[in-house]
DNA sequence: AATAATGGTTACAAAAGTATAACTATTAAC
DNA sequence: GTTAATAGTTATACTTTTGTAACCATTATT
């Protein structure tokens, strides 16, 4: 272990990479068998859940995805009347996507859904594990959310690719 | 909030569901922007470094992937030499699959770059907060991973989706 | 008013992921 | 020893995602 920088936050990195992988699997598990989204289109359906509305380039930028998918993802969404368009009257070149309330309910199924499956594994620890796991991910969650999710300023992923090339 | 089964576990699902999508990011960035991966090639040689050698059926199950769809990922991995095929001298049917130097070489240094990434957002907390995120994150991975990736067993994601159709 | 910058879309082509089914090789069961 | 089950691959057709570039419409700059 290195001391580098914080070893603080270099731990937290490592748990944080850990933890990841953990909680793909029920995702992808539900979104195969019992949705029809693909990765995609959930994520964007949670981003909104999230964080209400959103311009076009501000999901590209909390999903780290070019213009372009956004695009096609939230054709796709509002081809299921999960999402829709609403203009900016004070910047007409702007485009923001809500959440519908057919949205709402499709992705709270969808969580439903993966709530089941997530639950089979949970129950499988003690109660102690519960406990501290209850509390842990709480913070956890707290804490991560305060971060401001920076690069949505300086960041259109597209042009940033651009950039390095 | 109900309270159904166990309200500690649907709490707990209810944080990792929102942690998941503030975890991805960073991956995604850095997967596109600096590494020759897809999110499949990263999450097997991911799943290999944590887990250590298995088989193509377990890697399809922890990824919750299709068989077809592992060996296409391995097969792109064993390309690139960062992982290889091992034979079972019990049981010749089974191929083990082992991350080699390279590919814990690949990863790691992925991993330096998301943690660049991550590192930029996470200094923007403060020295309490970090500190709770630490505690924190560990005691969630630590749990997290005692829970049996059970449906090894039982799964095999694409008799799994024949069996419901 | 002309020009540049910004927010989004459109249009491809190429790569990646998925579902399904058929297939080989090996092991297990009877 | 024949049959069934298991582990993995191959084949194919299809959908998603991506990268790139060109393109509107609108707003900002001068």
């Amino acid at each position: 272990m290195k001391e580098e920088t914080g070893s603080n936050i270099d731990l937290i990195i490592e748990n944080l990479f850990s933890i990841k992988p953990l909680l793909s699997k029920d995702y992808t598990k539900v979104i195969r068998n019992k949705s029809n989204h693909t990765h995609g289109t959930l994520l964007v359906l949670g981003t909104l859940h999230n964080y209400g509305k959103l311009s076009m380039s501000e999901i590209g930028c909390y999903l780290a995805v070019p213009k372009p998918t956004v695009t096609t993802l939230v054709d796709r969404l509002i081809a299921d009347d999960l999402v829709e368009r609403l203009n900016d009257p004070a910047d007409r070149r702007i485009i923001y996507i809500q959440i519908t309330k057919k949205g709402m309910d499709d992705y709270n199924s969808i969580k439903k859904e993966i709530s089941l499956e997530m639950k089979e594994r949970l129950q499988l620890l003690s109660k102690e594990n519960l406990s501290i796991l209850s509390t842990a991910s709480q913070q956890v969650k707290e804490i991560l959310i305060l971060i401001p999710s920076d690069p949505c300023h300086p960041c259109n992923p597209s042009t940033e690719n651009l950039n390095k090339k």
